[in-house]
RNA sequence: GGCGCGUUCGUCUAGGGGUCUAGGACGCCGGCCUCUCACGCCGGUAACACGGGUUCGAAUCCCGUACGCGCUACCA
């Protein structure tokens, strides 16, 4: 599929094997450069987590860079959400911010003086010049172009050859940017190990600006020069990037680099679609069903721990929402993984350690991938499942006392017999796919004579069965001997109850199941009742039996009253 | 517009000339299980963008077209 590509330099270690079979001199050093923008996109975290499996998988290190070239940002505020995302994927850093290095200092903003000597360098060496055309100058040349239809190509006019020609434009009051003084003919070849042999024209590439008049650098010479001094082999990002390349392989020639190897992947698209996910487009995504369940889903746990999503920032398109909403970090990686990877035609789970052992570049697609919100779900509801009860139980409980279920000292809340927490969640057994989703089953936890009943389950259940209530009413006589009170013996005695009345088991439980929870829909009905107890289930039964006399009564009189009210 | 990259079921993908009447997963549809929901199990639907080559033989190689996306900044 791939057409082999040449490794000059660095031998790619067989799939399978972790073991670094090169020489430290060709330590394997890939990165990833965030921006500090205050957010971690998802799309970036699968770029970084490509660069760090290969790393890991090959005996390298893997760094962050810090690219806040030209920001005047407060790096508290938006660097630490991206580190801590990071943290929270398990997506550790050998060099970088709050780790340090040998080849820091990690932030481009700190890292001026290096780019200002190489932009000496090109410009010692005629790689470089000096311009003096203000933006309107290229406007006007750029336009005059299109109008003869031939493609634009800066005439240089403005370009100081001497000393001379410096003091002269300034005279008339001009600034100077420095330009690359790129090739116009030939072509700039290179290979990509995901994409093969790439050509480009010289002639297609404008003499780029890498330092502005305030002395200030370019993201492409800053770039080209990090990524040299701080000695990376493999620069591993996504496709944007591929027009790129000859631009930055200018650089780096002219200033007597050795190239890194790269690797453009394909990029994370938006659901349903190719195009790039943005953070922007939140509410195009929400029209798609399925990423809008997702963040409906997530909107509801967040809501019920307090929090007040803000549609710009509570977003799947961001990592942070997936913590939040309580995800496992490693079902978000597996799903990550495979979004532009595949080991074979059938193994999809993936740990940490099958990931680093197996990733390759050689298996990496070619083409975008779009994004899945239903997909990732299911990924998430797997890794869920391989976990045991106290594991989930304790992912569950941060979002239990959150939600006010229990509180921080224990399993008790509000009244003495609050129900064990971990019961609930064996229970709930795979109904649990998210942390968040213990909040789906509050109705243990309100008080008995606060229950809230859904009006078409209250009526289908307990008011048009003709003996429901007559039924319910006996079998509460039951339950009240029945020793101990577990699930065993609940459905022993539920079917002797059966037995002796000649019923069948749907003419009672589902009447049990809506006068206990309100609901149609829930656990398995004994360990329901279980989780109980023996008092508050009676009382549940209690009230609703009285509520029913209530509004049948009301009934006679002729005043309807709507099933909600009390 | 120019340049570049890409194109296998709705989605993620397997596939490196014959083993492909194209495999898996998710979704979807139907059924089973069942105290409801969920799970699980069984079955089904569904794709090689199009057109030319090359070849005994092409999803696989070549060319073209179409479409999509990316880049085309004194953004990163």
């Amino acid at each position: 599929m791939i057409p082999s590509c040449p490794l000059p330099r660095y031998a790619v270690a067989p799939r399978h094997s972790a073991t670094p079979l090169f020489p430290d001199s060709f330590m394997i050093r890939t990165r990833f450069a965030p921006s500090p923008t205050g957010y971690l996109h998802i799309g970036g975290v699968r770029t970084a987590l490509f660069n760090w499996l290969f790393a890991r998988g090959r005996g390298g290190r893997f760094i962050l860079r810090v690219d806040d070239t030209d920001r005047e940002r407060n790096l508290d505020e938006t660097l630490a959400p991206i580190l801590h995302g990071f943290r929270w994927l398990g997506i550790d850093w050998d060099e970088g911010p709050e780790v340090g290095g040998d080849y820091g200092p990690y932030f481009q903003s700190q890292r001026g003086e290096l780019y200002r000597a190489a932009v000496d360098r090109l410009l010692a060496s005629g790689h470089a010049y000096y311009d003096y055309a203000g933006t309107e100058d290229l406007a006007q040349e750029r336009e005059q172009a299109e109008a003869e239809k031939r493609k634009f190509i800066y005439s240089r006019r403005f370009r100081a050859a001497s000393k001379a020609d410096r003091e002269r434009f300034e005279a008339d009051g001009r600034q100077a940017v420095v330009r690359l003084e790129m090739p116009r003919e030939g072509e700039c070849r290179f290979t990509d190990l995901i994409r093969g042999d790439m050509a480009f024209e010289w002639g297609r590439e404008q003499d780029h600006v890498i330092q502005r008049a305030d002395g200030s650098c370019l993201y492409h010479l800053a770039s080209v020069v990090d990524d040299h001094e701080m000695a990376i082999s493999h620069v591993i990002r996504a496709e944007e990037h591929l027009s790129n390349t000859p631009r930055q392989i200018f650089i780096a020639q002219s200033l007597g680099y050795e190239l890194p190897e790269y690797a453009h992947l394909p990029l994370v698209a938006e659901p349903g679609s190719k195009n790039k996910l943005s953070k922007r487009k939140l509410a195009k995504y929400l029209k798609h069903p399925e990423f809008a369940r997702l963040t409906k889903h997530g909107e509801e746990i967040a809501r019920a721990i307090g929090l007040s999503p803000d549609a710009e920032t509570f977003n799947p398109v961001l990592v942070d929402f997936y913590e939040t909403v309580g995800f496992l970090p490693g079902a978000l990686l597996n799903y990550l993984l495979l979004l532009g990877w595949s080991l074979d035609d059938k193994t999809e789970d993936f740990d940490r350690q099958a990931m680093i052992e197996n990733f390759s570049l050689e298996r990496v697609q070619r083409s975008p991938a779009s994004f899945d919100p239903t997909k990732l779900m299911t990924f998430e509801e797997r890794h869920m499942a391989a976990l045991s009860i106290d594991e989930r139980t304790a992912l569950c409980r941060p979002f239990a006392e959150k939600a006010g279920l229990v509180s921080e000292t224990g399993e008790t809340a509000g009244t003495t017999d609050t129900p064990d927490l971990r019961a609930i969640v064996a229970a709930a057994g795979d109904r649990i796919k998210l942390a968040g989703d213990i909040i789906q089953f509050e109705d243990f936890f309100v008080p008995d004579d606060q229950l809230l009943y859904d009006p078409p389950a209250w009526e289908k259940r307990l008011v048009q069965p003709e003996r429901a209530a007559s039924l319910l009413a006996e079998y509460r006589q039951t339950l009240s001997s029945i020793e101990p009170f577990d699930t065993e013996h609940l459905e022993q005695a539920m079917r002797d109850f059966m037995a002796a009345k000649g019923i069948k088991l749907g003419e009672i439980i589902h009447a049990v199941r809506v006068a206990t929870t309100g609901k149609s829909v829930g656990f398995g009905m004994f360990e329901t009742l279980a989780i109980l107890g023996r008092d508050r289930t009676l009382a549940r039964i209690d009230r609703a039996l009285a509520r029913i006399d209530r509004l049948a009564r009301r009934a006679l009189l002729d005043q309807p009253v709507s099933a909600g009210e009390e």
